[in-house]
RNA sequence: GCCCCCAUCGUCUAGUGGCCCAGGACGGGGCCCUCUCAAGGCCCAAACAGCGGUUCGAGUCCGCUUGGGGGCACCA
């Protein structure tokens, strides 16, 4: 791969809140940029008024700072080619518009909105392709700039040629001819003032000398246009990328907004603000991300810095990617699993305290070796290890009847293993463990059974983190407290 | 309706004309380990959408069909 340094953006427009599609379009570029010692950059694209929503910019800054994509340069730290709010860059756009306008390229339009919608009408009832029917595209260039400096209300529009046809080039997908003849004459300023997405992403790419635009595929119909608006400029263009879509896990279209709340009842998301209240790391969910539309020839649990080593855009594929939630759960545990314990008792701390449990760091270190390898999500931590952090606990009475056997027996198994486990100075594993083993022998059963009443009255719970580690960690006082309530308990059966 | 893009196991993908009776991962199934649940180990099932070309030879190149996705706004 060239490893020129290169420069990249993650250019979002804050309309909503920051889903999957957005984190990846915002990570390959980001990856770029490391890999080949570049620059990326965070560029707010907030020229529709209409769907501006507060806090979507704060939510993405948010996302990616969670995710670890770090961008050298942005609306909130600033930079050289700032600045990097489109709402801020106004005037910029306005002169470049005038200046397409002056090259012959564009043209002030003064049709009005209805009369356009007449148009459209008229167009879709004859089964043409809607289109700007053309009315100011010669008007004298001295009429137009009166007109609109009179306070006229005006749009500019690009002067699409008629004739011939131009190649486009996306590096996943190879080039591409278009005929001009199927191209609109778009607009490019709003009467507004503000741009549309066609000039202002053209012209801010071009002056933020981004060499490198990774964007969604639902830019690829319209790159021949921007290929029409630098051509027109005479700039340089920059190497253009589009990812794939992602896809409902069905695989058949697109998640809409009903299906991907419905996900969140199930414990998924697709938005990155939800993941960590949902127990996700950012090294899980960042993994699961980058394979979705990259195909990683080697080992594919990656860290971060994994990525950046081999990242490379011809590894990139072209087709839509179905959402994979359990691959998800796959790589969040694996992830959890390379934690150190201080880094996993971090963060799993404020899991225990969301439900007023009165945690210790001192138990949670203990603790963690018990539950690491068995969470998938961090709030997993909940369902083993919880009990550890309640005074008492309250097993079902039918979790403490053994397989097979009858109530009145189990209790009798539960007696007889406190008389043993009471003669023990101090319960622990290598203690604890080799004679309640014998007991399991004379009895002639499974340590199945036998274990299985210990872990229920001890645990409340079926489910448990190892019994004699946990007794441990519980302490003698305790243990022997909770088998006495667990045989009152049977005998009360 | 018009335009564009895509097409390998259920899913994400490897594969750039012979190394492929198609490899990996997730998920699924079985076995082992085992105090529950995990983790771990071993094994199994599972795909080149169809049809025509090109070629000595096609998953790989071309065309068509079908299927899927996206776009046709003073939204991005």
């Amino acid at each position: 791969m060239d490893l020129k340094p290169v420069r990249t953006r993650f250019a979002p427009s804050p309309t909503g809140r920051m889903h999957l599609g957005s984190a990846r379009s915002a990570l390959f570029p980001f990856l770029l940029a490391r890999r080949t010692g570049g620059t990326f950059i965070l560029r707010i694209e907030d020229t529709d008024q209409k769907r501006f929503v507060p806090g979507a910019e704060q939510e993405l800054i948010d996302g990616l700072h969670w995710l670890g994509i770090n961008y050298d340069e942005g609306p909130d730290m600033g930079g050289p080619f700032g600045p990097y709010r489109q709402t801020e860059r106004r005037g910029i756009y306005h002169k470049y518009a005038w200046k397409l306008v002056e090259l012959g390229h564009a043209f002030p339009c003064f049709c009005t909105h209805d009369r356009l919608e007449k148009v459209r009408q008229e167009q879709m009832k004859n089964k043409q392709n809607p289109r700007y029917d053309g009315t100011c595209r010669n008007l004298n260039f001295d009429e137009g700039r009166h007109r609109a400096a009179s306070g006229e209300r005006y749009v500019i529009r690009f002067k699409m040629p008629k004739e011939g046809k131009i190649t486009t080039m996306d590096l996943v997908r190879g080039p591409s001819t278009t005929e001009n003849s199927a191209l609109d004459d778009s607009v490019l300023l709003k009467s507004d003032g503000l741009p549309t997405y066609h000039l202002a992403a053209m012209v801010d790419d071009h002056l933020m000398e981004i060499t490198h635009v990774i964007r969604g595929s639902e830019w690829l119909p319209s790159l021949p246009l921007h290929s029409h608006i630098i051509r027109a400029f005479d700039w340089e263009e920059p190497q253009f990328v589009h990812l794939s879509v992602f896809l409902k896990p069905s695989g058949k279209g697109k998640m809409s907004k009903r299906e991907a709340v419905e996900a969140i009842k199930d414990g998924h998301s697709i938005f990155v603000g939800d993941m960590q209240h949902l127990g996700y790391i950012p090294e899980g969910v960042l993994n699961w991300i980058a394979l979705m539309g990259w195909g990683v020839p080697e080992d594919e649990v990656m860290t971060i810095e994994d990525m950046i080593a081999r990242f490379d855009i011809h590894n990139l594929t072209p087709s839509p990617a179905a959402i994979n939630f359990a691959k998800l759960d796959h790589f969040n545990a694996t992830h959890i699993r390379t934690l150190r314990t201080d880094d996993l008792a971090a963060r799993i701390k404020p899991y225990f305290l969301r439900e007023d449990l009165a945690v210790t760091d001192d138990r949670l270190l203990k603790i963690i070796p018990l539950i690491h390898e068995r969470l998938v999500t961090l709030d997993d931590c909940l369902t083993f290890a919880a009990w550890f952090f309640k005074e008492s606990v309250e097993p079902k009475p039918v979790d403490l009847v053994a397989k097979n056997l009858t109530a009145a027996q189990s209790a009798d198994i539960a007696r007889q293993a406190y008389a043993i486990l009471a003669t023990l100075p101090q319960i622990y594993p290598a203690s604890a463990e080799p004679p309640m083993r014998l007991l399991v022998e004379r009895l002639g059963l499974s340590p199945n059974q036998v274990f299985g009443i210990l872990r229920v009255a001890v645990t409340g719970q079926t489910v448990s983190p190892p019994l004699f580690e946990s007794m441990e960690i519980v302490g003698k006082p305790k243990v022997l407290e909770r088998l006495k309530k667990a045989i009152a308990l049977l005998e009360r059966m």
